[in-house]
DNA sequence: CCATATATATCGATTTTCGATATATTGTTC
DNA sequence: GAACAATATATCGAAAATCGATATATATGG
């Protein structure tokens, strides 16, 4: 059973799930389900846990963050803290993101107006 | 062989190929090969064919665009045109789009900034 | 106590992506 | 006029990405 309407919302969360987490990460350490409670709250959506676990390992190992395991509960949690590669890589990887969206507007904000009820 | 760096400009064009799709189109009829152009002249990448011949017939299974044989060439061609549905769904799409895009852009441009160099 | 929330993790079926390839016409170069 | 490149559409299927489901364990509110 494949294949809804295609590009929604979630395809727009997906394709910038790292600048997201490094852009949260970028406000002090924080911890994978903060991190999915922030989107959701930012957002109005999150990253599923099937996602986001395995992102923030891959992100680890990239070197743009590390993690220590974080003791002030019993509860299992690893603290995330964004390295200077880190800090280096959102600043690139944001302004290269941002020159992509306006390139895209630059294609569909006139199309729409062109289309536009008068 | 798998996984490089996470979220390029790739995918962001992947996440909006629709919307991309319905505004050439609102500029006139097209066809795939043209689109495909039009993608790299305005923003310096385009969709390969593998996947937009599929995304086409997708968004005119839809009934976004509708298609005819062009006949003004002996070469195979498909004049695609958009739809008065396509219309309003480029204008309900678009505007989603651009509300998401703000979205993350209220969590990433903060954060850019906080960690800006002086 | 029991449901719900917190917290991380992974398996693996399902789904998506797109390089490679096929086919045929037209335009350019030598 | 033979090559080669560009135009034009299409699909197969290997490879890759996604994430629901599940496992595990602690904490909290009613």
């Amino acid at each position: 059973m494949p294949r809804d309407a295609p590009n929604t919302a979630r395809d727009l969360l997906r394709s910038s799930s790292d600048i997201l987490i490094l852009s949260i990460l970028a406000d002090g350490p924080s911890h994978g389900y903060a991190i999915q409670k922030q989107l959701r709250l930012s957002l109005g959506q999150t990253l599923p846990a099937a996602s986001l676990y395995p992102l923030l390992h891959q992100i680890e190992a990239a070197g743009l963050i590390t993690s220590e395991a974080d003791n002030t509960t019993a509860r299992t949690r690893k603290r995330y803290t964004l390295t200077p590669a880190g800090r280096s890589a959102l600043r690139k990887k944001a302004a290269e993101w941002q020159a992509s969206i306006a390139r895209l507007q630059s294609l569909v904000l006139p199309a729409v107006r062109r289309i536009a009820t008068r």
